[in-house]
DNA sequence: TCACGATGTCTTCGTACGACGACATTTGGT
DNA sequence: ACCAAATGTCGTCGTACGAAGACATCGTGA
């Protein structure tokens, strides 16, 4: 599974514990973390930490792989608008 | 790849950066960040945002694939000390 | 050797994190 | 329908984040 956001990790998160028989608390026990983390990391949050993410995806049987690809991301045009950057604001996170 | 720490990514990023022949400065413009940040993620820093990682590997054109284990790791066992735990405190972060 | 770019480190500042407890709502089984 | 568990949400609190600027050090080429 291909993951480019943190809402796209979050729906595998969701679909993983399930697939497990487990609740949230018995996945954040696991991980070390709290609930409500998993609840917020479930719902694509894209401001946690590093370290827990991969705490949980370790504690769900997940492997995460990077791959290279031939060329890199294009530079942010300067002139125009950054759309990411207004949605996020927009969306206030979550 | 596999990645399995927060210092597993940090090398990776770093290696691919390197391979590219870009700056931590451009590389951090690329993806949005500071250059600060950049210095402490290749360092293997486990507080980084989710987001921001994301962006920086994307703008590396690296592309994360997460992969179900047939087995989940095992629950943390309640009796015995957290070595992880314990180097994480020891070390301070970064 | 000298100069300059790249990298690492420190401080300040505003902001949001993550844990926790409590409560509301939803879901699933009988 | 009922009840209990699971899930979502809200506040508080201590802590650390990430941006920015300044400075020290390292590496490399002239």
């Amino acid at each position: 599974m291909r993951v480019a956001s943190a809402v796209d990790l979050g729906g595998v998160v969701r679909a993983r514990r399930k697939r497990l028989g487990w609740t949230q608390q018995e996945l954040a026990d696991r991980a070390g973390t709290s609930r409500q983390w998993m609840v917020a990391l479930e719902g694509g949050k894209g401001r946690a930490e590093l370290g827990l993410v991969l705490k949980a995806l370790n504690a769900l049987g997940l492997t995460v792989d990077l791959t290279a690809q031939d060329a890199p991301a294009p530079r942010p045009s300067g002139g125009s608008v950054d759309l990411d950057a207004l949605l996020a604001a927009y969306r206030r996170d979550r």
